[in-house]
DNA sequence: ATGCTGTTGATATTAGCTATCAGTGAGGGT
DNA sequence: ACCCTCACTGATAGCTAATATCAACAGCAT
């Protein structure tokens, strides 16, 4: 059988390295968490659905151990954490191809979807000028109606 | 004694008037919640810093009357619910006059300032003309370091 | 003034998350 | 290949922000 190599693996295999790097050891429960984001690229999953869906194939992964492994990988900038104001966390992986995307979330429904911009930038440069404040990250959230609820109304 | 009437003063009216026109009672809580906000304008106030600072002249008033008001007045759209990523909700008033602004978070020193702009809007044209997502608010926050911080290093 | 009904305060309960701790195992040294 | 060490894990207790419950209360329309 032959090991296909797909985009991914590459990813990963820089993850791996990223932990070595700052001593942190790769462990089973991290690989099998870390796959789960590379197989689930779009959704933004809470600490309990990663542990909800660990269940049926690894049902030994402890729930702690989720919170512990998503907050490290966050401390890593391998996910990015956010909310959507429904009181938990939630990750998806920080695809550094789409290095800004920013969540359009709709008020009717609470579909979250996504929009690549890097406009900010300009934004990030003039109040940097005029406030003298060092902005190394933002985070948008935008607030209306989706296309699909637009419809059905 | 002549009664002085100040800026605030007809925007408390204003809100009196949009509590009934929902109907929703105007009661002492309430009140007292509302000015304490009109006289720490510029400060994001956690529901339970609320309840502590009532302690001083109002200390019949109940946490959970303290929860309740501040959801029904940012349902209101009266205070703006925000997070600050530290676990709880705070709240400010919803100036009308300043009617986007930003909070810029120091990740060193935890402090939030804010930074007025509307250069989001064509940022929004153009979102709801790619996406035909409909967009009436949106939340914005950036990460960095303010200047003291960078000062003291 | 009266009565309806939304509101309140006290408190029990929930939910998301963190701390604790004994047992385990990744991975470097030999 | 075998230790050895210490980071890591799973189970669970504990914590904290927020919500639900409910009897007593009080705006405000009449």
């Amino acid at each position: 059988m032959i090991q296909q190599l797909n985009k991914g693996d590459n990813q990963v295999k820089k993850i791996y390295e990223l932990l070595k790097e700052n001593d942190f050891k790769i462990t089973p429960q991290r690989k099998v968490i870390l796959n789960l984001f590379f197989d689930r690229i779009g959704e933004h999953l809470s600490a309990e659905e990663v542990y909800n869906i660990l269940q049926e194939n690894h049902p030994e992964i402890g729930l702690a151990t989720v919170y512990r492994t998503l907050d490290l990988f966050a401390e890593l900038d391998v996910l990015q954490k956010m909310s959507f104001d429904d009181g938990k966390n939630r990750y998806e992986l920080n695809n550094n191809e789409i290095h800004h995307h920013h969540h359009l979330i709709c008020v009717d429904c609470g579909k979250v979807t996504e929009f690549s911009d890097d406009l900010l930038e300009a934004l990030e440069e003039q109040i940097t000028r005029k406030t003298k404040f060092k902005i190394n990250d933002h985070k948008v959230k935008f607030y209306g109606i989706c296309k699909d609820c637009q419809e059905t109304r």
